[in-house]
DNA sequence: CGCTTTATTGAACCTCTTCAATAGTAGTGG
DNA sequence: CCACTACTATTGAAGAGGTTCAATAAAGCG
């Protein structure tokens, strides 16, 4: 059964695992798309999907709120999952941050498989599970944390998820902009500029234009991140 | 296969449909526990539950930050399920508001069953995809909410979900205190409480002792809910 | 190289918090 | 059943953190 392997693969990138380049087999398994910088993706197949990979690129996944206001919900960065949840009173888009490569599964496509593979149904639960728990995570930043804990917990989240080592220290190649981290962290785009600031004159990291980020001590960073007062 | 079918009608609850009294069968699926006022859940089996279901009674599912900080991530009420996430950095905790009864349901007991039931594996998958929903909705109310729209969109998602409906008006019972409101929209409890005596003031509710809400204009709350600036 | 966009910085303002005092509620024991 | 007590909620005034508005600086792009 070639679908089930593929699934299988598609599934090992649920969790931890790494996975290699996206294989023929798995982009046959959900609906693929090529989305250029800034476009919203736009799934063609019947049923919405579930769960998205990424397999190059990054998106965010933001909720229309009022007119102006938009909250991002999460980022997706290449070789990550992101899950959907389309039954909502907010209007979700996905769009990419920058050009990207995503396959988009949905639950009918997973369920299917889901009774003949205990490993992907784990795995399918796992990755719901971990998009919860991101969720979760968030509610305690946007719930109690002030701003500076805010934007070091943001910085912090990238250098896990993006940061290239080089020579020992985190480089960080920003893919989004001042008021994207702001949606994220809900905050103004000013407090965010004053917050880097602030860590720069403290020599907690440097910036090069407006996309790289030095990370030169991780230590006071986290420090920062967590109780501050 | 008597397991199967218990699972079967716990998992009826997963979602939408109603359900009858807490039966025998669906008592021996998970473990059953009876917790009192202002306990905090514990659960004697090797696995972690991951979906609690609440068969009476109301609980408050809070992650702890920093000492006297607490953010609460969700509310169970009767005949509701909550999604937990244990493998997070965040210590967290199911707390009871009032005496309740409480069923948890592991992954490892849900696995094993769902690969033979199609229809419990969509349940289950639904019902997670529902815990995202509800997170990520509170997302958008802490990170881009003022005061008033915070405590009038939590008053409405109770009145949904707990409000009894006498002569045409929805009353509700808090099972919660002004703090534990404040810990769920991210506000102090003077907060809080200007707020709820700015909606007395208008006319919107009104209270009855500290923990009867007589919602009197609902969609002026619905209003306030959405965009008052 | 100039133009547009994005980011940074400054100052005034406002919302929510903090601190403090009062009022109300519920629980306990006489 | 009422008084006493402890806790919770409300209200007020001052203060702080973040926002808003405005001006400047820096990046990126044609």
């Amino acid at each position: 059964m070639p679908a089930a392997s593929a699934l299988r693969k598609f599934a090992t990138s649920f969790s931890d695992e790494p996975m290699g380049p996206l294989s023929s087999e798995v982009q046959q398994l959900g609906e693929f798309l090529h989305v250029p910088v800034g476009e919203i993706a736009k799934f063609h197949s019947s049923e919405k999907p579930l769960i998205v990979f990424v397999a190059s690129g990054a998106v965010k996944l933001t909720a229309q709120v009022g007119l102006d206001r938009e909250q991002i919900i999460a980022f997706g960065f290449r070789e990550e999952m992101i899950a959907l949840s389309e039954n909502s009173r907010v209007p979700y888009e996905l769009q990419a941050l920058t050009a990207c490569k995503i396959v988009g599964c949905s639950l009918a496509e997973l369920a299917k498989t889901l009774t003949k593979d205990e490993y992907c149904a784990e795995r399918l639960i796992t990755q719901l599970l971990s998009a919860l728990e991101d969720s979760r995570e968030r509610l305690v930043l946007l719930g109690r944390m002030t701003a500076q804990e805010r934007v070091a917990s943001f910085l912090l989240d990238l250098t896990e998820r993006i940061a290239a080592i080089k020579n020992g220290i985190a480089v960080i190649e920003l893919p989004m902009s001042r008021r994207e981290i702001a949606d994220t962290v809900g905050l103004t785009i000013e407090t965010v500029s004053r917050q880097l600031s602030q860590l720069r004159e403290h020599g907690i990291l440097q910036t090069n234009g407006r996309s790289e980020l030095v990370i030169l001590d991780l230590d006071q960073l986290r420090r920062l991140a967590s109780r501050s007062k």
